[in-house]
DNA sequence: ACGTAAATGGACGGCCCTCTCCGGTTAGCC
DNA sequence: GGCTAACCGGAGAGGGCCGTCCATTTACGT
């Protein structure tokens, strides 16, 4: 699919270099650390970043391509995993520590890249894998049979909001929101009727 | 306590509009809206604006002031309701519904204002309401023992996350998640335990 | 060793925001 | 009606970030 440019060794390096500084960057002080920030850090010009990267967007995509990844080997395991609703608390534990553990990671799940198509594609594999770890769950009886899959994208915005806080504290009220949350899953409690769910997932990145 | 400088008619009538229009601008753009929409909107220069609010948190805190007091109300109906573990629910759902509705709201929630005297005083006394609510509500056998005032922390947040995406979507995601969360708050449910609640009230406010 | 294309980084113009200064205007009192 | 102090609004200085341009440096094939 590309033609491979073939980048010259100092260039490789460089972009590796800046990859790496923006990961750090991203991961502590959110998606809207300035461009020169991460230059500096990665010990490079801001056009030497800009050549590499034309847009912020661009960037992010290339940081979080792997952590999405990660996300859907999250969901693989989940399938991997014998026990239906343990792979479902186990898949939404992981994915929840995850947002908490990276500050820029948990915004880039929410901000839409409708350009980049590798990024697209890994989400809705993960999309559909967790739908079958659901279904899973439900078969088993163990899930609540109105469990939407929107409930997801419900639970990574909460556990979004808990994560901006302090790092300490986030770690700690993520896990227990989770808790909480995972216990009202469970096909036991079921029984009052929560309200309906419009949420749909490509609502997820949706801005006022 | 004010020695109350006696505005001029004029200047009496700007002031409100200046308020109007923050109102409106918070609720609807956040906290972040420029000074100057906010001029443009209430029909006043910029100086004015700055003249009658010296800094941005001045303006905040005034514009927050009746929500925050509208929350302690909200507090105050909780306790006056025979059943205590409906008033616990419909102090959870009212808060919470403030806060998908008011953008702005949300923020000034989560922002500390060290210096904004009434506005701390207030807060302890919804606080300290609250602590009653939670009291009864255990007491009555409905609430489990094992919550924690930090856990209105962590619903607040959470929920903040949820108000953060579209309106539509906010809206009903937010009662879907308190609907879901109030199940797990419920005495019956508290079989499995959550992990430890290390989340103060006074971490609300850190950054990272 | 050398030539060339690739790569570099800092300086710069543009834009948006905050906050202040100041000449003109107006309310309120006599 | 007229005076004065309070009030007004726009212009502009200051600062931050974005994204580009270009003179200089550097890797790498021969």
């Amino acid at each position: 699919m590309e033609p491979a440019p073939a980048l010259r060794a100092d260039a490789r390096h460089n972009r590796a270099r800046i990859l790496e500084a923006a990961r750090e960057a991203f991961a502590t002080r959110g998606l809207d650390v300035p461009m020169a920030a991460i230059a500096r850090r990665a010990g490079v010009g801001v056009a030497t970043l800009y050549r590499r990267f034309p847009s912020r967007e661009t960037l992010i995509t290339e940081v979080f391509g792997d952590e999405l990844a990660a996300c859907a080997s999250v969901v693989d395991e989940a399938l991997a995993d014998p026990d239906p609703w343990r792979g479902f608390c186990s898949a939404i534990e992981k994915v929840c520590a995850m947002q908490v553990a990276d500050l820029g990671f948990t915004e880039a799940f929410l901000t839409a890249f409708p350009d980049a198509i590798d990024y697209e594609r890994t989400r809705v594999r993960a999309e559909r894998g967790f739908a079958e770890v659901v279904r899973r769950a439900k078969a088993a009886g163990r899930l609540r049979a109105d469990f939407d899959l929107a409930d997801l994208t419900l639970l990574l915005k909460a556990n979004c909001g808990v994560a901006a806080g302090a790092r300490e504290a986030a770690e700690a009220g993520s896990r227990r929101l989770v808790a909480y949350l995972l216990q009202s899953f469970r096909a036991e409690h079921a029984a009052p009727l929560p309200p309906a769910p419009p949420l749909t997932l490509a609502l997820l990145h949706e801005r006022r």
